[in-house]
DNA sequence: ACACAGTTTTAGCCGAGGCTACACTTGCGG
DNA sequence: CCGCAAGTGTAGCCTCGGCTAAAACTGTGT
């Protein structure tokens, strides 16, 4: 009962809100999702086995290696990455900086979940999910509560 | 300088978890977000219209009407809504059930982000994003943080 | 009753992201 | 130094989510 008054008060306060034009940023969204993984997972394959290859990255997302090798060659292309036929994988400067904000979005949105009570095993795969639709200002809320939540259990 | 600490330690708890399979969920989830987004667009235009056409989604997405019409096809085969050919687009069972969820899920998430602070603006562009990531445990805590910041400032 | 506007469907294009099967390099061990 | 396993690349297929152009259907108004 209550909770249904509660309900119908968000419903309506969201109907004020411009409805076209919501799901652009959806799915521009979607784009970058998967240059942001495969960044963040190359980032962190260098750190643990000094490099990364297309297997690696086959087996961390598993998924077959033949979509891996079209995936980075299309970060190529877009100048995150670098690859020579054969040869290991590497972050271009721009793939790096993508990588470390992606890397901290992650952690923080990670962190903010455990802040907030959700488990470790559900936090860690919301957080795979969300990372890549925080904006900005969220991501500083965000970081702020898991923040004052660690000084305060401390 | 204590921020960085603060990511390491976030890495590192990060590291623990198998890293393997933690892509799958994301990935199904996205098979299942615009069927979401399809039923809750729908009931939504019902409510609106009375009924719902090709037209009033293509416009409510700002896509082509071509496109909602396959999108449409393939949900139907899925059993989320039901069309006669040239006929108004109606929900199933299960499509008004996934509606109901889905909707208030998206209002939990949309409330919460208020809760945290967060500008209504952002907090609805960043719902739309979030609210097909959030796990049933997630959007319980969610909740519950949104009614207890919800009863303070009353 | 029929034309015409508006809606829906069909045909056919593209890129992304998945796959299998097969071809080609690499580099290590005998 | 050569063969073979493992790793990488290529060809070709699928679905999904975009699109335009054009055909087919409704339904309204004169």
């Amino acid at each position: 009962m209550k909770n249904k008054s509660f309900l119908r008060a968000c419903v309506s306060v969201m109907a004020k809100l411009p409805k076209v034009n919501r799901h652009q940023r959806t799915r521009a969204d979607h784009s970058t999702e998967l240059a942001e993984d495969y960044v963040e997972a190359v980032a962190e394959l260098i750190e643990a086995h000094g490099s990364c290859r297309v297997t690696d990255l086959a087996e961390y997302f598993d998924v077959s290696h033949v979509t891996v090798n079209r995936a980075v060659a299309r970060f190529q292309r877009a100048g995150w990455v670098t690859t020579k036929p054969y040869g290991p994988i590497e972050l271009t400067k721009q793939g790096t900086q993508l990588a470390e904000s992606s890397r901290r979005r992650h952690a923080i949105v990670y962190q903010f979940l455990l802040a907030l009570g959700v488990d470790e095993k559900t936090a860690a795969t919301d957080a795979e999910g969300i990372e890549h639709h925080v904006s900005p200002e969220t991501l500083q809320r965000m970081e702020q509560f898991a923040k004052q939540a660690n000084s305060k259990s401390r």
